[in-house]
Order: structure tokens, then sequence, then C-alpha cells
DNA sequence: TTTCTAAATCGGTTTTATCGATTGATTATA
DNA sequence: TATAATCAATCGATAAAACCGATTTAGAAA
């Protein structure tokens, strides 16, 4: 048994296709099927079903992945650890963001890269969703989100803060000198938002539902940025968190009245992983500056 | 980085002495000098450090030790799981029956949990037909079932026993010293019987077409149990294989006369998919003790 | 100094991981 | 229903690497 045999059932568990997962592995498909037909050898039991040319996992494979996965995280953990002995002139680190949080990972981004500018940087945009399944399949040291409904036992949750949900707005309508804005009267205005995978598009939909109102959704749309723009024109209007728009010049965010419209942004990292010293220092300083 | 290097790594690192260390792993010490070097210049940092012709534990080697041993310890708990899922201490089991062959499972069940506590069932009753789509989409490793008419090629069929269709009555019926029974005489009688999902009232309903009859099916019903409930009041009579009443204390079974009134209970998995140690071992439980 | 010992290095051998091509079987398609 | 496309397994060949014995190097002991 090696990692490299690991690594390789991993990726064949994975993709379920022994072609595909060898291409992902830059191996030959037939170097993947002898490994794990050693690997197998080796453990006197079929980690996968070959029905005709599709493979399953057997139960066995189901139980032995876990395993897997810990023996090559803990050997990637030890490489991780020597590397940050190296006192951050080395690393990498991978950070996922909702796009409303954009702000907040810029301002660290700049400042620490100011300290530490040997330390690469990968920022990945998505849903939670997304986020959350990069962040369980490690391809992500952390996740900065706002809190989902169902928190799970892998995970290590810090609050960060809270933001108001917002009808987002341009400065050239007639609204913007309102402090706040009901559901209600945000359901007669023509609306453009977040496509329905976005979690803020989620939650204002949960939010319509539950006091009975139909939004008028004209536009729906997965780039904030574009949604932004569309906005600005002034004729329509979208629901955000505040805290979205924040630098956003041009625009406005009016807070919606009622109870529980409110998010709050978080940090979601993987218990009982090593934690990178470059992302702890990053984060820190993020923690730091949020005012 | 290998496993294998792990291991040469920790044992140098116990013996703090190559040439031992070496000869302790069977193999030589220039291989074992070797694959350490390669080690340290993967890592980026010496694990050890010669101080002359003796060597010492680095820091990095240190902190990085931990880390190894762990990587070597998740992937060896691997495979000892699926040593103990050979030994039947662990595992799963998913069985899927009809309610008519109840007891058959109950009975191995008993026995087999006294032998093999550790093992997991869960065991699903369903029409035959639910039971076959969740065996399609490896939701069970087995159905107990009647012979369908239809046989597929990619399941395994093995038959266990035939029952015969039986009219079952209260014991204070007066038909209850009949020894058997004709379908016209069973079409005058107020029946009960199960839904229609049931392979059972299909498979009656075409026996009495084909004889022109009509039924007097005053009540359906899709649970088992109440229906016997039903019947034991003597108001109703209804249709079953005569296995379905066995250990029920009240009832009598009247095998019904005429042709093709016998039913086969048959085992019906997957072929082509590894099947569990457990699940071998139950079935051969079970088909022992089928009296 | 000499001797001894242990790690590193060198050159050669064996093992094995890998590849491309092919086969056999199943699924998709026309 | 025939045909094409797809996928895992297998085969033979090659490149990579793990490994060994012999030798070198250098510190420690005599």
């Amino acid at each position: 048994m090696e990692l490299r045999q690991l690594k390789y059932f991993l990726k064949a568990k994975e993709l379920l296709n022994f072609t595909e997962a060898a291409s992902a592995l830059f191996i030959s498909q037939s170097t993947l099927s002898q490994q794990i037909k050693q690997l197998e050898d080796e453990l006197q039991v079929p980690l996968f079903n070959r029905i005709g040319k599709r493979i399953t996992l057997t139960e066995a494979g189901d139980l032995f992945a876990v395993y897997a996965q810990q023996s090559i995280n803990k050997a990637s953990d030890g490489l991780q650890l020597l590397k940050d002995l190296n006192k951050l002139e080395t690393g990498k680190v991978a950070i996922g963001v909702t796009y409303a949080l954009r702000h907040v990972v810029t301002k660290a981004l700049i400042l620490f890269s100011s300290e530490y500018p040997k330390i690469q940087f990968e920022i990945i945009f998505g849903t939670s969703q997304e986020l959350i399944h990069k962040l369980n399949h490690f391809q992500l040291d952390v996740i900065l989100t706002f809190e989902e409904i169902a928190s799970e036992a892998h995970f290590k949750y810090l609050e960060l803060f809270t933001s108001p949900m917002a009808l987002v707005t341009s400065s050239e309508t007639a609204l913007k000198n309102k402090k706040t804005i009901s559901l209600e009267e945000i359901s007669t205005l023509p609306l453009a938002m977040p496509a329905g995978g976005f979690s803020t598009t989620q939650f204002i939909s949960k939010a319509f539902e539950k006091s009975n109102l139909h939004p008028n959704v004209t536009i729906e749309i997965n780039d904030i940025p574009t949604l932004l723009e569309l906005i600005k024109t002034g004729k329509w209007h979208t629901i955000l968190t505040k805290t979205t728009i924040e630098n956003e010049n041009d625009l406005y965010a009016i807070p919606i009245s009622g109870k529980n419209m409110t998010r709050t942004a978080m940090l979601i990292s993987l218990k009982e992983v090593y934690e990178k010293k470059a992302v702890k220092a990053f984060l820190k300083i993020m923690v730091e500056n949020l005012k």
C-alpha cells in the first residue's frame, strides 16, 4: 500500500470512471487499472464493482476510502507543517468567498500581501454549496460565507459580523430617502435578482413565501457585477446583504424591515485538519480589519 | 512521498542508526540512506542532523514524525477495517422482504445476530416492485420475494421453496375442515384482500380472470397485520400464500385446488456486484433453516 | 597516528510503475 | 438490429526507481 495508490483510488472513487480518473491524474488508464488491482490484491477485497463497463464502489471501498483520505491528509499536513516552518516564506492559501463578502477578502489581501509577499493566493468565488463542496474535497483552506441552516459536525465555524438584507437601488431613484422598506413595498417593484443557486436568493425567497408575497422578479442573473450594472440603470432593483455593495458608488442599500432580516457572515473550515500558518495569519489580519 | 519512505524514516528515527534501521527493515543501508535523502529532498528540509557519523533528529524531523506516524496509522486502520469486514465484525446488510416471507427473515435474523452481533441490519418491507426498484438502485443487498413473471438478466435468482396459495380464514369458520377449496367456491365468499400493489393480489386476480370468475372483494388493504386482524373476526376471508400465516394463531389456510396455485419464494440479488461476506453468511443461515 | 565504524556515494541489477496498443464487453446510435 | 463508440482489462515493451554490494569519506576510538 502506497500513498500513490490511495490517491489513485480516491480519484477513481470520486469520478467513478477509470479513464477520466487516469487523465485527471495524468497517468494512462492501464496504469490506473493495474494500480487499483494491485491495491485490491493487497487488501484482499475488491474496492469497485465492475458491472459491465461501469464501476461502482463496494461496501469495502466505501469504508476504506475514509481511511485512505485520512492517511493522505496526515501526510500532506506534515508536509504543510514543514513548509510553515519556513516562516511564511512559502505556501499557498486557497480561500472560497461568496461574492457578497468580496470586499472583506480584498481588503485583507492587500494588507497581508504587503507583509508576506511570497505567499500565493487562490481566491474562488462561488455559491455557498459550491464552496462547501470544495472545502469538503480539500480544495479550499477556508470559506467565507453567510450562515447555513444546517451546521455540520466536521466544520469549524467563526462568526464575523451581521449585515442587514437590503433593497439595493440606484441613487437616481426616489426611494433613496427611505430609512427602511417592507417586503410588501418591494413586491411592487421590478426586481433583478441573483440566480437561484445564491444563498441570498434562497433566503429572500423563503421570506416572501412566509409573507404570502410574490416578488416581481423580471431578471435572474448569476454574476453580481453584471447585476449591479443593471441596477445602476435605475430600471430594476435587487435584494442583497448590505455589505455586498460596500465601496460601490451610485448604489444605495435600504434595509428591509421585519424580523430575521439580517445575515451572519462566517468563516468555515475543516476541523481536525492542520491549519496552515499562512491561513492563520491571513485570517487574523482579516478579522482585525472588520472595523 | 510514499508510505514506504515514512516507514523507513520512523524506523531510523526510532533507532537513530541507519545501519541498524536498515537491517530491521530488511533492506540495505545504502537503500535506507537513499530513501531518506529522497524524502528530505521532497520535503525541502533535512529530517536528520548528520553530526559526524552520528545522526540526530532535526526539529523538522521531530515535528514531521507525528504526521508520518498518523498517516501510516490511518492506512493500517483502513486495512484492519477490511480485515474486520471479512471476519464479520463490521458491516451493514440491507434486505428487502415481501410481508408474506416475514417469518423466514426474522427466524434467520435471530440466529444470525446471536453469532455475529456486530453486523447492522436494515429490513425493508415492501411490494415486489418497490423492492426491485430499490435493489436496482443499490439500496438493498438482496430481496426475498415470490417469483416474478419477467426475469431480468442482471439479476441472480435462487429458488427457496414453494408455498400453495390458500384461502385464509378464522378458526371459527365452518370451512376449516375442508382440505382444499376451489376458486369457484371462494368467489361466493366475502373477501378482504391485500391492495393491488401486492404481487399475491395480482397473481390471484389473473387466476380468477382466467376462470371467468368474479371474486367478491369487499375490502382492500395495504397492511397485512391489519388484514389478518380483520380475518380473525370471521367476517371476511382472504387469499394469501400459506407461508404468510405461519406462526399465526387463530387462522387456518386451506390450499386452493387447481393447477399453478403455488408460488415460489426466491432470493434476488444483482449479478456482478461484490457480495458482502455478511450477506453471504446471513443467507446461508437463512437457507439452512427453511424447516 | 592507526583503527574502527557509520553514513554517503557509485555502478550495476532487479523490480515495478508506466505506456501504447489491443481485446472484450457493454452501451449508445443510426 | 446492426454499427459505432466507450470503457476496463490485458499484454508486451520501456523507462523509472528501488535496491544491492562495494567503495569512499569522515568522525570517533584506540
